[in-house]
DNA sequence: TATGAATGAGTCTTCATTCAT
DNA sequence: TATGAATGAAGACTCATTCAT
């Protein structure tokens, strides 16, 4: 009942601040000069912050840029996952999943490009982990509108259709930030939209 | 079956093993670490070499790193852009296509990476031109394939249909080199191909 | 006794502190080890500094060098040049402008050392100029205190003599600098301003 | 009687032709580049000789160095101490001996500049010697022909003349090899005898 | 003897991280 | 908590010297 659960000392809230502060300037000094390119001078610069004050927050820049990654994610999932579930048809469904998934990378192609940065091992493990569980719940949900008859070879074929939309519009996407599509989104989302409905017909 | 055009001298017999020596060792270094964390020191390790060796045969590791990736897209073009030309029905086409594309990914992960790892400005704009002009050679391609009624419609669905082809193979072939899709390539192939043929329809 | 015009922060002090206590062991280190011979590493441990906080204050070797050969030439200038032109008879002047050309080498044999290193050519170019004023600023001295009647001839005689005096005392002061003359100082002086004193009579 | 006390075989004048061959070009290349620029590969190319053959006929660089320098002091001593000596007036012999010293360093510059390099302290030590010999034997050979009258005194007055002597001339020199005298040499020579002369009058 | 490919120690410089204030 | 000067490990590249041919 009380506006947060937890409550939010005047500490917290300066840390918090903080913290976005920095994310924020990391995730732009980032995008600008590579996951290299980007010294934490860069990164505290931008942020208006002495260079020390970032170790406060952070352990190091390898957990900065985690963090950076966690919220991309975050941010794609929620935009792609949900609206396959959403009540609608399925030819509306697809293009909103390509629409919004092209969009998203359109907006965030410093993410897009963060995700193939040279992370070190283990965070390019847990971060790849992470994407990967985005894309399976992509393709899950969309086996779950495709999946009406419960018949094994049917489950089978709406797991394989699921991958091809997942992939495709993750081609797509990728193809995109990189500027190799020139024209607007809307082409690509109706073209694709169709390619997949014609094609999975019946 | 003649004597070869070139007299391929002792040396230079020599210096080829030598660079491509150095070449592979660099691939599997970049693959491993990362652009940036490869070192000279490894990739000369590797090579069984001694690090000043390396720089009788190449400039600078951005040198090194320019070959491997202009072999690497040399390669996808050979085995990805003449089968779509070739003579079949486009559902064999379509077949061929996506095989060679996934399996030369498969084949070829480091260099998929590659192409992914922060680049020096001036060699990612190289090599990105390069790159983006495989998958136009690609795409032109399928709309040749695919036009065969000339009118200004066709021709832009042809476009279309082609980018989504194109795009679809990128996206199968991203999502399996990070080990996202376990299934057999076939099945992968198998599934794009109908999905496509069916979707062009007509 | 008035408060300094630019208030001397705590910062500005240890900075300054900082730079002259580089350029001192910077000095040391190319006088015993030439130029190349001095590595940033002596130079760093001479000043009992971390090689890194060199470049806190220094944006490369070259230009610690720079700054070390300009405060060199800028003390030989305050020290050689003025004399000449304060109010004494010539043979007064003479003495006292050898005194202090070999004294001020003598004192700074590793500025003398310096001079003659292999300076990058730009560096070069920029030392050399510099340097070249120095001597071209005492000719120019010992020619007005020495060009009393306006004739032409007059002139060019005071520009050779002027010319000589400046380098017989350049030649005592390599030679001693070297090691090559063992005398106490005040032997050339006298010497030199003897001969010069008698040699340019009447 | 033979032409030559030691006979000199095949071998011998090859070595010869090889060792005049690597120590000109050297020079030159020590001249260009200076002592750490001219790397031995420079010297190699321009001696039309595999680097490793160098190896064949000097232990190190610093060798080579070495014998550059050596007959550089030669070739001063030859043109410079003798004509002190011969029969003449002072007068004439204090132009001859300005003269030779300006030309031989006007000639010679590059055996100037690497008079100054940064030698390895064991071999500076020993160019060094070499060079202070050269010196002292002009200062030796001055005070014999200016040490008339056989008293204490005037040897000392002898001794003190002759290294004005000296260093006047290598202090003209250097000048003028560092482009800082733009006048004919002659104009120099005239003007320091002339000096000399007067000042040393009676 | 002549070659030149191979070697690797040594150089300058960068930058993530620490720590005294 | 905030600062930023100080640190030093690590990296790319050079070049004198060696050695197999």
């Amino acid at each position: 009942m009380s506006p947060s659960k937890l409550p939010r000392t005047k500490a917290t809230v300066v840390a918090d601040f903080r913290r976005a502060q920095i994310l924020d300037a990391a995730r732009l000094s980032f995008a600008a000069h590579g996951l290299r390119g980007a010294t934490v001078d860069h990164i505290a610069k931008r942020a208006r912050v002495a260079k020390g004050t970032i170790y406060l927050y952070y352990r190091s820049k390898e957990h900065i840029l985690s963090d950076v990654l966690a919220e991309g994610i975050k941010g794609l999932y929620a935009e792609t996952v949900p609206p396959i579930a959403e009540l609608a048809t399925i030819s509306i469904k697809l293009t909103r999943f390509f629409g919004s998934t092209l969009a998203y990378f359109d907006r965030h192609r410093d993410f897009f490009y963060l995700c193939q940065s040279e992370l070190d091992p283990d965070l390019r493990q847990r971060a790849g982990q992470q994407l990967k569980a985005v894309y399976a719940a992509q393709t899950r949900a969309w086996e779950l509108v495709l999946k009406t008859p419960r018949s094994a070879a049917g489950s089978r074929r709406a797991h394989q259709a699921a991958t091809m939309i997942v992939s495709l519009a993750f081609g797509l996407a990728s193809q995109r930030v990189r500027g190799w599509l020139d024209g607007p989104i809307d082409d690509d989302v109706t073209a694709a939209s169709a390619l997949v409905w014609k094609g999975l017909g019946r």
